[in-house]
DNA sequence: AGGCTTATTGGACAAATGTGCAATAGGGCG
DNA sequence: CGCCCTATTGCACATTTGTCCAATAAGCCT
């Protein structure tokens, strides 16, 4: 049985979606070329006809997922005005993240330092993460509605801590409930950049 | 050739050091049975014969390796008297780890969600750490030296901005240098706890 | 309609993997 | 000293992996 012809664009679109598919169920580490072939309903050969090697694929599918959760979180900041409801927006952004996105990323952090072109792109997004609070905290300064003594080391700490506590959730289940490490995050950001408390309680929201 | 003949308890425990020397090398997702016994400098079929699976394997020797550091921060941290100096001395004993041993972490955490031996292991042994914290933050708040709402949450934050941070480090090279984490880490733990700014400065070290 | 580019197939290939097993040999115990 | 338990060997086995390639056919252009 013959796949569909399809254009070079649209199959190689067509490719990293299935990638995404079998790295979102069998981690980074586990996607094999015949897998995403079977999730793709096409022939193994098909994968390297348009790759040039599995790392080649596995890190150009995680750009466009991790990709698109950031590129929502920064259109969703620049939809608020002022930095306070802009830094709320930021931590919805991250939350309507799923439990599979964090799974990604805990695989792309730790297959970093071995699959350089995985390695580099985890680390031009996180930068870019960082990088979009940072803006939001130099607002804050300037407006005086938030203190901090060094925009970007705040900005570190706030996504750092981010990332640790939700770690937690994905990787050991329940120890920590997602919501939990959400509240405890935001928290944590209010007192690091001497917002009174609660200024940051996200919105409620029904998943 | 043939190897010197050991005591079951000797021989496993030279097994668990050969696996955690490749798993420093390889990672744990790539730690294969054939590796693990050149690296011990016997047969592969020797493996097997102590251990039921890989799995099994690179779960108990990541227990032996990341239960070392934590209960070498735990004495660390019994060393020392008042709540302010154990804080430090726990940051001293976490500082004290390689980047290797925080890449186990990357690998443990990003391989917890679908290898159950390794994910309890990695769960437990996060959750002492935690403890380990909480029971600072409690001699501190009791001393009144600290101040926290909640020494649970507050220890989780603590202990998951000092991951966070020091991940970065580890998996994107030198985006964030240790030394930097390190400080970062330990001015948010001040900001934390509404210490001074420097309480937990680190004795300077020569690595 | 006919030809030609190329998307797609299906399998070949070698290397590597986890796991099992019969054979070997070392050393403690009678 | 000699026997027997078992630590250790070395390989077999079936899978699975990434990578490559000649053959096939789909559809666009003239």
């Amino acid at each position: 049985m013959l796949m569909p012809r399809m254009s070079p664009g649209e199959r190689r679109a067509a490719l990293i979606s299935a990638a995404l598919a079998v790295m979102r169920r069998r981690g980074i580490a586990g996607t094999t070329a015949r897998d995403v072939a079977a999730e793709l309903g096409s022939s193994s050969g098909l994968i390297h006809h348009y790759v040039d090697s599995m790392d080649e694929l596995v890190a150009e599918a995680f750009a466009v997922a991790a990709g698109e959760d950031l590129l929502q979180a920064e259109t969703a900041v620049r939809d608020e005005i002022g930095a306070v409801p802009r830094l709320a927006a930021f931590f919805d952004a991250y939350a309507r993240g799923d439990d599979d996105g964090m799974q990604l990323w805990l695989d792309a952090w730790s297959e970093a330092a071995r699959r350089p072109a995985l390695g580099r792109i985890s680390r031009e997004l996180n930068e870019r993460w960082q990088g979009l609070l940072a803006g939001i905290i130099r607002d804050g300064i300037r407006e005086g509605s938030m203190s901090a003594e060094d925009a970007d080391s705040s900005a570190w700490r706030v996504l750092s801590l981010l990332d640790g506590l939700v770690l937690q959730t994905v990787a050991h289940g329940d120890v920590i409930s997602r919501a939990q490490a959400d509240a405890w995050a935001r928290a944590g950001a209010e007192g690091e950049l001497g917002l009174p408390a609660g200024s940051l309680r996200g919105a409620v929201r029904t998943p």
